[in-house]
Order: C-alpha cells, then structure tokens, then sequence
DNA sequence: GGGAGAGACGTTTTT
DNA sequence: CGTCTCTCCC
C-alpha cells in the first residue's frame, strides 16, 4: 500500500502528509483525521527511504502507541516495525537507561510503583504526616514537571528545598526514581549536556496530542529536535490533563517560537454527525481560553440522533441505561459499537453489574490492579526479591509490611546509616547479620522479618518446576491473589518453558501497564478521559450531574483556578460527546444519549461530596444551542429507532 | 511498637 | 457514610 492511498489531493490530510516544510503544526478538533494524517505523514517518511530509527513518532498514551504500530503494519510499510514510535515516557526510559546518561544523571531508572511509595512516606515523616509529605511529594512532582519555581501547593520554598534533598536521596540509595522524575530527568541531561547525540538523534520529529504534554515534557521534545522537521499536532480543546501539569498553551508558545512554521487546520468533521458537531460547538464556545476554530460538519454523515434524559434516582438511571442497551443488543446491535461514558465508579459499577447480570458482553476499563491487597503486594515482592535479591525498594516494602503501620522507620534508619557507612546494600547487611557476622544496633525488628523473608525465598528457591514456584506464591484459594494469580498463569500458557526471570519481567510489564484490550465486542464502559482518540457509533454519557460534571469545585481554588477548572470539565464533556461516529452507509446513524438522575442514596452523595438534597442536571447541558432536544424523562429513543 | 478513639476527607487520569 | 490518618496512652 501506498501512502497516499485514498488521499484526496487537494484535501488536508494529503497536504499534511506531503509537506516538505522544517516545522508544521496541526491544530484540529475531533474526528478531523489529524492523528490519520500523521500516520500517513509517517509512511510516506518510512516509504522515501528515510530510515526508521530517525523517526520519532511520540503520542501521549500507549493506546495510540500501539494504534500508530498497528495502521502502519496494516499498511505494510517497509520498515514500520522499527519505528520509534513510543511514548514520550518509554523514550526517556531508554534514554535515562544508556550507559553515558546513567553515568551522568547517577539515577537509575528503575519507576517506583505506586505502592512502593508508603515505605518512603514513613521514611520521611522528619518532615511532617503522611499527608503532608504526600502533598510536598506531589509539590515536587509539579516543579518537575511544570518548571515553576514559584512557590507551590501551599509550601513555600524553603520547606520544599528542605525536603527535595532528602527525597532524592531515599530514592538515590534505593536505586529508583519516582515516574513523574522520569521525563524532567532526560530533559534535564540534555539541558547539561548540548553536545549530547540525543539532541541530533532524529532527523524528523512528531508529536501528536501535544496538548496533553507537560512543560517539561515540551521541552524535552525541543531538545530532541536540534537537527530534525518537526510535526506538531494537537488541539487545545481536548486538554483534560491539568492533573498531570499539561501546557496547552505550549501550542501557541510553539507558534511563537518556530517563526517560519507552517500551520494547517482541518475544520470537517469526518466523524460525529451534523447535530451533535452543532451541539459541540456550541458547548465549546463558551470557553474563553481557546484558539479560535469552528468544526465543520460533513452533510454525508446525516443528522444523527440526540437524547437527553432524565430520572428520578440514580438506581432508574441504571436501569434505564441497561435496559436501552440491552434493548440494541437484542435488535442486533453490535455489543462492541456501544460507548458508556461515566464519570466516576459509583455510575459506572452498578451499570457493569446489572450489564453482566442480563448476558450482555461488557467490559469496564474502571482500574483495577491485581496489586491492591496486601497479600498480593507481599507476595509480589517477594516474587521480586527472588528474581533480584538487590532490588532494594522491595526489601525495604516487606521490611515495614508487617508492621502496625509506622514500617519500622525508626529501625530501618538505623540499617540505611549502616549501609551508607559501610558501604553495604540493606539485603548484605541483614544477611551478615542474620548470619552472626555483624550486630546492628537498633534493628531488632529488621532482624526478625528479614530472617521470615530469607526462609521463605530459600524455600521458594528450593522449588525446582516455575508453575510450582507460582502455585507456591499465589496459591488458588487466596482471594486476594486471584488477579494476579490470573496474570502469572495466563503467562505461563503463553509461553511453557519460560523462565522465571522472563515471567517476572512479563508481569511486571503488565501490572504497571494493564489494559491489554480485547476484540472490540462487548459493550465499554470507561471514564470520559479513557475515551479520548476513541469513537463509537452510540455513545451514552451517565451521571451528567452538577457535581460530577463538571465536578464539585474545591472551595480552597480562586476565582481564576475555578474558571479554569471549569473550562477543562467543559472540554472532557466535548470530547465525550465527541466520541460519536456516524457511518450512514452501513446504517450507523450516531446517537448520543445523554443522562442524569436527581437523588441518590445518601451515602452515596455524600462519598461524592454531593448534597444529596440538590441534585441537578449539569450545567453544561443547557450550554448546547438551539438544536438540543430538550430534556425527556428517561431514555426516550427506541433501540429500533436506529437503524 | 501497638491499639483505641478522634478527626479528616473523599474523583477522574497519564507515564 | 466509610476509610484512612493522627494522636495519645500503654
């Protein structure tokens, strides 16, 4: 195949593809085809001759990671499986991971997993609660990310250079780095080092969805770029990752800095049909902050069908949502072309449960890790030690595990002065010590779970056949440990005579990036941000409270922070709404149905913070125009309507 | 180091 | 309303 296969010439996903200028920027809102255009780009690059590894194909998520690899590999472009394409993450990784760098930087890459940081937290508590240092953890995480170096979160800057020492040092001597360290760490070295080969690595460059990127991230892709053409795609209107730092004003910013750029726009709309485009521009327009652009609808893709309904309580919204689906299922709709968008848990359970009950195909992208218990975390840990005896942040995970919750901090600083004396790893003092070679003041505790550990990773050791070592670690009738249990096994079958190393190595890519997505039949239910580069032909959008959406404001935000706060809820509802995907020639008309409901059990309300006296509609529905159908009591639309 | 009782706080999400 | 965190006392 060839790049420009089904590529109208003069329209702008060819134009995107094709040119030949040393920096473009792409600024389109959903359903135009940027990320298609930037696949095409892609191939007609790896079809010229240019070859794979000065590629640098970076998205946002692995989702659109493995996306990019698959349409190229469709397109059986030559080459298209050496492709950098990866996230930004995974880039900086292997960065961080080569010898030079590590020499440099001193940090060895090895992310702390999200449980690993309560050791941490207690060894930390000179600096206050657990709650505070998880806040001046995360004040941290901001200055990284976002390069600020105003004062942050309410700490003020001697409190947090204070703390940034001794945090980096906990995580120097236990060999990791915190994940949000990881990018600002690569940016970092190619700050002190301009002669470095990574700045000329790539002699072509894009980044789709670069509203989502943080400013170090930004600025890490800049330094990337010395010697490479530049591709920028993204859209402002979709920025919903302010949790996590993201600069869409980087866009403008990029404009600003590449004087001779060339800058295109695609207004058609190829997904959504001409209502709901209506409906989301409506929506969208009553954002301040934005770049200026309108979607076009595409009269091809007809009119499409929109509800907005109502209930009286949460529990007839459930069922009203599950019986309209399981409604379309029965009329023969594709399980898999159906799209529940739901805020928060509370929604989205029940509609799960009571979906699974009737027989409908249903999977919920709802996290759940297979590492939430703690006798899942402890054998996990210990799996690892097997593999890894050196591994020093879960030895210092099972050291504290049993405690009542203080994780032998006390004693633990005691063995951590020790190993930086002499010059020990904490296993190969606790091992002398186990074995009467040395005495360590203090550790008394230590002493005694490290000698539980030893006995049962030498009895682990002592098992010859890998299924039996599983079966050891996470025996069947342990509820806690069937997920993981499930992830190990599942493994193994893969692959019989892996070894355990390998097995481990598996599942632990695995456990910190889940979601291997299946087949594509059986009905969605995720978050609205899940969703994003996603489209279905029916979408459903549960749980459209004030309160949830947008959510309930913070009462510690100004005025401004509120606005904004505001702005992005108003975005992640127009890339919702956005997910629908007319196909009239194959009878897919799009339908969004929209719904709310207006009380709820108490607990329930109040474990959102709502007031359970008040609910109401959000606001955000009367935000739609003049062609939004008015609100209906329930579901309204029939399943055979649809067709 | 551990337990009882009082008080705070609550989501979504990426790597 | 639950769960987690903090404080106080043994």
């Amino acid at each position: 195949m060839v790049w420009h296969d089904g590529l109208e010439v003069s329209e702008k996903p060819y134009a995107i593809a094709s040119s030949d200028a040393d920096n473009i920027i792409v600024l389109a809102g959903p359903g135009t085809g940027k990320s298609f255009s930037m696949k095409r780009r892609v191939a007609r690059l790896l079809e010229e001759g240019v070859k794979p590894e000065q590629i640098l194909a970076v998205t946002f998520t692995n989702v659109a990671v493995d996306d990019m690899h698959q349409e190229l590999v469709g397109m059986s472009v030559a080459g298209a499986d050496k492709l950098q394409a990866q996230t930004l993450h995974s880039l900086a990784l292997s960065i961080l991971s080569r010898h030079h760098v590590l020499s440099s930087t001193g940090r060895n890459p090895r992310p702390l997993l999200e449980y690993e940081k309560t050791p941490l937290v207690s060894d930390m508590k000179a600096h206050g609660g657990k709650r505070k240092i998880d806040k001046m953890i995360n004040a941290c995480g901001t200055l990284w990310q976002s390069l600020v170096p105003a004062q942050l979160d309410g700490f003020c800057k001697q409190e947090l250079d204070a703390f940034h020492p001794d945090l980096t040092s906990w995580l120097v001597f236990h060999n990791s780095i915190l994940l949000e360290e990881i990018i600002p760490e690569a940016r970092g070295y190619l700050e002190r080092n301009p002669k470095a080969f990574e700045h000329s690595e790539f002699e072509h460059v894009l980044v789709d969805e670069y509203q989502d990127f943080n400013k170090s991230e930004q600025e890490f892709i800049k330094f990337l770029s010395d010697n490479a053409k530049v591709c920028i795609i993204g859209d402002d209107d979709q920025s919903i990752y302010s949790f996590k730092h993201a600069h869409p004003t980087g866009l403008q910013e990029w404009m600003d800095d590449n004087s001779g750029h060339v800058r295109f726009g695609i207004d058609n709309c190829y997904r959504c049909p001409v209502k709901i485009v209506s409906l989301a521009n409506a929506l969208i327009s009553k954002n301040i902050t934005r770049l200026p652009k309108t979607l076009q609808p595409r009269l091809e893709k007809g009119d499409g069908i929109v509800d907005i309904g109502q209930y009286h309580s949460l529990e007839k919204e459930v069922e009203g949502i599950v019986s309209f689906v399981k409604e379309c299922v029965d009329e023969g709709i594709n399980a898999g072309d159906i799209l529940v968008l739901a805020q928060r848990k509370e929604i989205s359970t029940p509609i799960y449960e009571r979906l699974l009950e009737k027989n409908v195909p249903v999977k919920s992208y709802f996290r759940e890790t297979a590492l939430k218990t703690d006798l899942a975390k402890e054998r996990f840990s210990l799996f690892t030690l097997l593999i890894d005896r050196n591994d020093r942040v879960f030895l210092r995970w099972l050291l504290g595990s049993t405690s009542s919750g203080n994780w032998y901090a006390w004693g633990y600083k005691k063995l951590r002065a020790y190993c930086e004396r002499c010059n020990k790893s904490p296993f190969q003092a606790l091992d002398e010590q186990r074995q009467g070679i040395k005495t360590i003041s203090g550790t008394d505790k230590l002493k005694t779970r490290f000698e539980e550990i030893f006995t049962y990773l030498e009895k682990l050791d002592a098992i010859s056949s890998v299924e039996e070592q599983l079966n050891e670690l996470f025996p069947k009738n342990e509820a806690g440990l069937k997920l993981i249990r499930d992830d190990a096994l599942r493994l193994l079958e893969a692959d019989n005579s892996c070894s355990l190393q390998k097995l481990y190595k598996a599942l632990l890519a695995i456990l910190s990036r889940p979601e291997v997505d299946d087949e594509g039949q059986k009905v969605r239910i995720m978050s609205l941000h899940k969703s994003k580069g996603l489209s279905s032909p029916i979408t459903i959008i549960a749980g459209c409270l004030e309160g949830f959406l947008p959510k309930h404001p913070e009462p510690s935000l100004s005025d401004n922070e509120q606005t904004k706060l505001i702005e992005e809820q108003r975005r992640l509802f127009y890339v919702g709404m956005t997910r629908v995907k007319a196909n009239p020639d194959e009878g897919k008309k799009g339908v969004l149905i929209i719904t709310s409901s207006i009380s709820m059990p108490y607990a329930t309300a109040k474990r959102c913070g709502l007031n359970v006296r008040s609910l109401q509609a959000s606001r955000f529905l009367s935000e739609l125009g003049n062609d939004a159908p008015a609100q209906q009591v329930g579901i309204s639309v029939k399943a055979s309507d649809l067709f």
